[in-house]
DNA sequence: GTGAAAGCGCTAACAG
DNA sequence: CTGTTAGCGCTTTCAC
């Protein structure tokens, strides 16, 4: 029972007699052994862990707070654990900190296998050497420059052109747009489908329709206050997120607009919360927990094959209708409701 | 410039020169060095990483889907990273597996310096061997025998409590309670809650009145069914999650009865979900940011301080009062709303 | 104050 | 098929 035989025995070298390997796997387990991942690490350079750079800092793009990366995170890990990897969290951004180290910097520390950037403002110092040369890394829901980087997100555009198109169809003309922040793919590429959109159905893009939020419901409430006040409010409202689409629900509700009836409301990514408003949500799809793993399985893939190229994975979305989207009120300019919720508006 | 030297300067050894420090630290930020953990590791036995194991499967308690769990990682990665600790994220429980390594010798096999227990079942085989020899452990809403085993959770007999005097002092006699798995410790505790607080106030626990979920939405809204269709349905219900809140809140919209007018509703936690629901949901506000930062620092301190005992902390619960809870309905035994419903529940 | 040397626990070549 | 040897990149005595 000699040390380099117990290394081979364990790590499933077919070298290696078949009674010794039982009697070591056996001695192994009964003596509960654990290999040193530290020093298999050191030598093999593979440390079967992803890095996982999830920003949760408020000023930034929303990240780990964000219902939608829970279940990313959760596709991650399973796909993750189904290759042989576990998910190194790096906590927190230091961005704040010029000396903080780069996450280049970082993801070598920790000799991680691959990485994983989420919800990362990438115009930050802290990626300053994007890409990561030697180290396989797959972006989620984020627009990368270099083509060393794999990249995965949902058919923004095309979902977002759906919302939009579902609207019309409805019968709505009067479309307005609650979108995410500028920088973060999500809120560019949703806004932009928005506008294909429009100008495919010839319906002219009125600047005053599309307001901003930060993908929180409280962005969506006040853009909902906004919407309402203008002196011709939208009969229709596709919001960039769930979470302000619920927000722009409730509060116009809280102005006395009915929904669907009023003004229809549609968000983006189907969280659970949907069914749980009052009415409930139409939104449009995205494969979260799908994204999570294609990251787990693209990096997976770039280890195996370092020469190919990183894939670029855009996940299909789909429309899911619930209640709160409708016909627009018949064709009266400005519905008695409406009124009143603009009025209210002002006094707020 | 010698090989000792750069590892004294860089780790902040005070016997070394100053100006040999100077020259040594910038050149290491101009090539940008990286020094391996893996090697560090080997050599000092320290990781800076905790590892956390966050279940996700089906079949266990819920787990990293949870939207609780969310910000309690956000905690732990706030306050993990304030101290110098990444996270590690185990992958999946591979509790199907009997082969599987424990849990124990997956943090001895990483090295990490603490581990975090979260949402796990924790009869099941993979943790065989808690407490966890040598590795400083955190426990978060687990009940865990050993005294090795630090624990935190929030007050939930408190807790419990306190939403069921509410419902009490409003008026309510005939109050219910959706509660949470059995094996959960905030489910068990939440129950002896609600089940002490009626013993004070002198109302006879009706065993009709206890219906069980799993933390998540579809178990609020069947139980929900379930109480709306007794011949004497509650006029007051309390759940043991958010989630169950929002599930029987709209259950009961469904089948017709008034919130808070016919029936109230409160929960437990305070999800960012509690102010989207219509109406609002009246809970029990957790601190979960806290929770999990109060994980890092135990487990910082454990690190430190060895010999000390290992904390159990009760972190404070409040009452948010919103809109679902209100006066019961007048002394009428039953109002009209709730025979509706109870009636189209019979139908389903 | 700095360099030289040993060794953390493992794998990978190379002999036997 | 198995044992011996060297070395991964670092920290840490111990000399100088």
């Amino acid at each position: 029972v000699s040390i380099a035989t117990v290394s081979r025995a364990l790590n499933g070298a077919d070298e290696v007699g078949e009674e010794t390997r039982q009697r070591i796997v056996q001695l192994a387990a009964e003596l509960d052994y654990a290999p040193s991942a530290a020093a298999r690490t050191l030598v093999t350079r593979r440390s079967h862990v992803f890095g996982v750079a999830l920003g949760n800092d408020a000023g930034g793009p929303p990240g780990l707070q964000h219902p939608f990366f829970q279940d990313v995170l959760v596709g991650l890990q399973d796909e993750a654990g189904a290759q042989g990897f576990d998910l190194l969290l790096f906590a927190r951004d230091r961005t704040a900190s010029s000396s903080a180290p780069t996450l280049l910097n970082r993801c070598r520390h920790h000799g991680v296998d691959g990485v994983v950037l989420i919800a990362l403002d990438l115009s930050g110092p802290e990626i300053d050497t994007a890409p990561l040369p030697g180290i396989p890394c797959v972006a989620i829901d984020e627009d990368v420059q270099s083509a060393q980087t794999a990249q995965i997100s949902s058919d923004n555009i095309g979902g977002a052109a759906l919302a939009t198109r579902h609207l019309h169809e409805l019968g709505h003309r009067r479309i307005a747009m609650i979108t995410g922040p500028e920088r973060t793919k999500a809120g560019r590429e949703r806004l932009a489908g928005y506008r294909q959109e429009l100008e495919r159905v010839g319906v002219p893009l009125r600047p005053e329709y599309v307001q901003h939020g930060h993908f929180f419901s409280e962005g969506g409430a006040e853009a909902m206050s906004a919407l309402l006040g203008l002196s011709e409010p939208p009969t229709g409202v596709f919001a960039s997120s769930d979470l302000m689409a619920a927000g722009a629900l409730q509060r116009a509700l809280e102005l006395g607009a009915r929904v669907p009836e009023d003004v229809s409301i549609i968000g983006f990514d189907d969280l659970q919360l949907t069914s749980l408003t009052q009415p409930t949500l139409s939104t449009v799809r995205q494969d979260k927990h799908g994204i999570g793993a294609a990251a787990a399985r693209a990096l997976s893939n770039m280890l195996k094959h370092p020469d190919a190229e990183p894939p670029v994975i855009t996940l299909p979305v789909s429309l899911v209708r619930r209640e709160s989207t409708g016909q627009p009120p018949a064709s009266r300019p400005r519905p008695r409701q409406q009124r009143r919720s603009s009025t209210r508006e002002r006094e707020t």
